[in-house]
DNA sequence: CCAGACGTTGTT
DNA sequence: GTCTGG
DNA sequence: CCAGACGTTGTT
DNA sequence: GTCTGG
């Protein structure tokens, strides 16, 4: 069971309100979290590590979970009935691919610029020394066809009036989740520097907008 | 019964 | 932990 | 997801 | 091509 930790004013400038313009898998996220009635500001490891899995490595690919089939994976199924959480942020990436090797991140954010939250599932995992190890998977689903072109999946959000819903509802909320999607409208993207594929840059530059590449110079190459 | 897999993305 | 394949 | 490594020997 | 680290 999920233990909910005081959490200090410090910590949560230092740990968790501390901007990133560039988390990558296996980093602490920030994540709400329901438990006995009560909701947790917390943090977890980006990309769930299942109970049973013999090296915590294993995380850094699951950090996203297919909604169609969340409850049906045996990575997943378990976090999906009883363990869902909500991930703050103020956009995402994605990768648009052009040809065969050319990719071109774009970042995702609500029109109006308010806090998204991304529906997740969270489990622990024991360390040999007994520790527990938390982490999470965001779960993903069908973009919305004004945005697939660039990219065919995109996070399942969460509602701000659906935060209850999502939070104590285990798998009966999945299926409500889904009949809510946020309207296409209430997001916009743009494209940003290919900067934000090196984990070490992290600057507001990542999500800036850049113009698209001057292709006259291709004549040249 | 035991052994082995268990995921997403996107590419071919 | 739980399911599938052998 | 992308970027970067992908090996052994033997030395510090 | 495929795996690992971030």
């Amino acid at each position: 069971m999920f233990t909910a930790e005081a959490i200090s004013a410090d910590k949560l400038t230092e740990q968790i309100l501390l901007p990133s313009f560039n988390i990558a898998p296996t980093h602490q996220i920030p994540a709400i979290v329901q438990i006995d009635n009560e909701r947790t500001l917390t943090t977890f490891q980006w990309g769930l590590i299942p109970s049973w899995a013999k090296v915590p490595s294993i995380g850094a690919r699951m950090i996203n979970a297919r909604v169609e089939t969340i409850l049906e994976k045996p990575s997943f199924r378990s976090a999906a009935a009883k363990r869902h959480c909500i991930i703050p942020a103020d956009g995402w990436f994605e990768w648009q691919t052009l040809g065969k090797s050319k990719k071109v991140p774009h970042y995702f954010s609500r029109t109006d610029k308010a806090l998204l939250g991304f529906a997740g599932i969270y489990e622990s995992w024991q360390t040999p020394d007994g520790t527990e190890l938390w982490s999470c998977s965001v779960i993903t689903t069908d973009a919305h066809p004004e945005f697939s072109e660039i990219h065919d999946r995109m996070p399942l959000l969460v509602p701000a009036q659906s935060t209850e819903l999502w939070l104590t509802q285990g798998a009966a909320a999945i299926a409500e989740l889904r009949m809510q999607a946020v309207p296409a409208t209430d997001l916009t993207q743009w494209e940003v520097s290919s900067a934000v594929g090196q984990v070490r840059n992290n600057n507001p530059k990542l999500i800036e907008p850049v113009e698209p590449e001057d292709l006259s110079l291709l004549l040249f190459l």
